[in-house]
DNA sequence: AGCGTTGCAGCAAGCGCTTTCTACATACGG
DNA sequence: CCGTATGTAGAAAGCGCTTGCTGCAACGCT
C-alpha cells in the first residue's frame, strides 16, 4: 500500500495530528519535532492524499482555466499569464496551487461540464476566458452554475468575456466594440467606402460586439453597408481564406477586408495574393487581437491589440485574491490600433 | 451548508449506498428506485462531493497534461487532441473525466511540481508531451517520480519525448533526428554548401535530436562544419530573429539557414528581409513542425511536417486504455519533409 | 412443499486527512 | 509556593462517499 500520514507518525513517534501540522504549518511545532517529522517524510518518500485532505479540510487547491480552443494562441497566452500568477506560493497556506486549463472546443455543453467538474472538486476559484455564447439557454443556465460557484465560495473570473450580472463573477471585459470601431475609422480615413467583413461564428459575443463596432464605424461616416459584404465563419485561417474568395465573389470591388482575428485575416491574405491581388496596393486587409505572428505576415498587420497577458495576469491575481477586484465587479480593458503595412490608401476606382 | 449524499438518500426514501450506486451506474438499481433517486438529485441540485468519492473509491477522474509553452501552439495543438480523446466517456464507468493541461513553461522545478500535484491527486493518467531536459539529476528527478506514477497504477504516457526505460511509460516518440537529417540533405541536394543552424536551448533533448540530424546529414556528405555555422536560441521568433543577425554577422557567405523550429523560422526570415537578403534567391530557409501558420509566410516555409494533431490523439488514447500500448512500450513517429517556397538553389557564388 | 437462486436494498466499516478540544508540562506573576 | 498563562502534543470525531457483506423477498427447480 501507500503510505499513509499514520506512517510518518509512526515513523517519527509523533501523532498523525502533528504530521499535519508540520504539513501545513499552520500550528506550532516544536523546531525538534518539526525536523523529526520531516525526516519521516522524505525517508518514506510520503505524498499527501489530495482528496483525502480536501475532503478533510473542505477546500481544494485547484484553479480552473477555462478556454475555448486550446490550440489558438489567444487562448494560449492568456492561459499562460493566468497559470504564471496562480502557479506560485498562493493565499494564506503558502501552499502550491494545482491551475489547470479546461478546453471547452467552443462546445456549450463542454463548458458546462468543466464546470460541474471544477465544482465537484470544489475549486478554488475558476477564470472563464474568451467570448460567450449567445444561446439564452445556454446563458441562463452558466449564470445558474457560476452563481451556484461563487455562492459556494469559489472565485470566479471573467476574462475577455462580457459580466455576468448577478452572479458573483469579476469580469474584465475587451473592449471588443470600441476596437472593432477604431480600427474600420481607420480605413475609414484611408479612404475606403467599400469595405467587406469577416465575421466569426454567430452566436459569439466576441463576434456580435466587434461586428457593431465595424457598423458603428460606417453609420458614423454614412457608409450604407452592403449585407454583401459580411460573411461569418470560423475563427480561423482556412476560414478566411474562403471567406474572401466569397466575398471577391459577391463584390470585386471591395477595397479593404476587415477580418475578425488575426488568424483569419492570414487566410485572406493568401486568398488574396492567389486571387492575384496585392495587399495594400489593391486590398487593404485588417485583423485584430494582435497576436505575435501577426508581425511577421508580409506585409506586417495593421490589427488592434489586445493586452492578452496583462489581462491574464490580472484574471489571475485577481482570482487568487491578491489583487482587489474592479469597483463593480466589472472592468473594461481597451485595445490599442496597430497600424502596419496591410493598410493602406485605397486604389483610384 | 450544501446538499450531501444523505440529504437525497433522505429525500427519496432510500440509502445513501443506493443513491452512490444510481450515481455510479455500477450496481444493479431497480428502475423504479433510480427514478426516484434521480428525480430527488435534480430537486436538491445535489453536486456530488469530488474529493469524498475520490477517497473512497481510491481513484480520481483527474488525468494531467504536462505542456512546456502553452502558448505555442506546437504544444496546444498536441494539448487539444489528447484532450479530445479523453474528454469523453472514458473507460468503463463512462464517467466524465476531467483533462487538465498544466504548463510547466519549460521550467524543471514546475515539471516536477505538478507532477507531484497530480500524484496527490492520485491521477489516474498523466501525458507528458514536448521534448525532456537533459539534466542528470532532473532527469533522474523525473524518472523516479514517473516510476512512483505508474506503480501507483497512473498511466503515463510521453508523447513527443524520448522514452524513460524501466519507469513503465508508454512512449511515441517524434523522429527529430531523421527529420532534421532529411531536411539539411533537401537543402544540401539543391546544392547547399555552406548552412547556418539556429538551435533551440542547450539541455534538450528536442534541441539536440535535430541538430544532431542536420550534422549527421552534412557528415554524409562530407561537409565540414564550422562551429560559426551554429547558434543556440529560444524556440520563438524573436531568439530566430536575433540569431540570423549573428549568423549573418558571423559569416554573410551561408545560402542557407536551418531552424530549430518554424516560430524561429519565421524570425529567421524577418531577420534575413530586413538584411535585404530574398528568400529564397539569396537565402533558404527551412523550419520543423509545420504549425499552421508556416503554410502562410511569404514564401511558405519548407519544413518538417510533424503529426502533432495524431500523435497527441493517440497517446490520449493509450493513457484511456482505449488502445493498445506499442510493443516495448515505444515507438517513433516520423516527419515529413514539406518542401516549399522557402527553399531553392543557392546562388552562385 | 422444500430449498437453492436471483434481484435489490441497507448496514456499517472504512478511505486518509484536518481540527477541535483536552492534557500536560513548563514558565511566570504575586 | 500556588494559580494562571503559554506552548506543544495527542485523542478522537468527523468530512462525504464507496462497497463488501448481509438480509430478505420473490422466484424457479425437482
Amino acid at each position: 500500500m501507500t503510505v499513509t500520514l499514520a506512517d510518518v507518525a509512526a515513523r517519527a513517534q509523533v501523532s498523525p495530528a502533528t504530521v499535519s501540522r508540520v504539513l501545513n504549518g499552520n500550528y506550532p511545532v516544536a523546531a525538534s519535532t518539526r525536523e523529526r517529522v520531516l525526516k519521516a517524510v522524505d525517508e518514506l518518500d510520503y505524498v499527501l492524499n489530495g482528496p483525502a485532505s480536501a475532503l478533510a479540510a473542505a477546500t481544494s487547491d485547484l484553479v480552473g482555466i477555462l478556454v475555448n480552443d486550446i490550440a489558438d494562441p489567444f487562448f494560449g497566452i492568456m492561459a499562460s499569464a493566468i497559470q504564471a500568477e496562480i502557479g506560485g506560493p498562493g493565499g494564506r497556506a503558502g501552499g502550491e496551487r494545482l491551475a489547470v486549463v479546461c478546453n471547452t472546443g467552443g462546445s456549450p455543453e463542454r463548458e458546462l461540464t468543466y464546470l460541474t467538474l471544477l465544482q465537484r472538486q470544489r475549486a478554488a476559484a475558476v477564470v472563464l476566458t474568451g467570448g460567450a455564447i449567445e444561446d439564452t439557454a445556454h446563458k441562463t443556465a452558466m449564470d445558474t452554475k457560476v452563481r451556484k460557484l461563487t455562492e459556494a465560495g469559489t472565485r470566479v473570473v471573467l476574462c475577455g468575456r462580457p459580466p455576468a450580472p448577478e452572479t458573483g463573477a469579476i469580469a474584465l471585459t475587451f473592449d471588443n466594440r470600441g476596437g472593432g470601431q477604431e480600427l474600420t475609422e481607420h480605413l475609414i480615413g484611408l479612404g475606403h467606402r467599400r469595405l467587406g467583413y469577416i465575421a466569426g461564428p454567430e452566436e459569439r459575443t466576441t463576434t456580435r460586439h466587434r461586428l457593431e463596432g465595424h457598423r458603428a464605424a460606417l453609420a458614423v461616416h454614412g457608409i450604407e453597408e452592403d449585407p454583401r459584404w459580411t460573411v461569418h465563419g470560423r475563427y480561423d485561417r482556412r476560414s478566411g481564406y474562403e471567406a474572401t474568395l466569397e466575398l471577391l465573389r459577391r463584390d470585386p470591388s471591395l477595397t479593404a477586408v476587415v477580418a475578425a482575428n488575426d488568424s483569419v485575416a492570414l487566410g485572406a491574405c493568401a486568398a488574396l495574393r492567389d486571387s492575384g491581388l496585392r495587399i495594400p496596393e489593391d486590398v487593404s486587409v485588417a485583423g485584430f487581437d494582435d497576436l505575435p505572428f501577426s508581425i511577421d505576415a508580409v506585409p506586417s498587420l495593421t490589427t488592434v491589440r489586445l493586452p492578452l497577458g496583462e489581462a491574464g495576469a490580472r484574471a489571475g491575481r485577481i482570482a487568487m485574491g491578491r489583487e482587489e477586484a474592479p469597483p463593480g465587479g466589472i472592468a473594461s480593458v481597451r485595445g490599442e490600433l496597430m497600424v502596419r503595412g496591410s493598410s493602406g490608401v485605397p486604389r483610384v476606382s
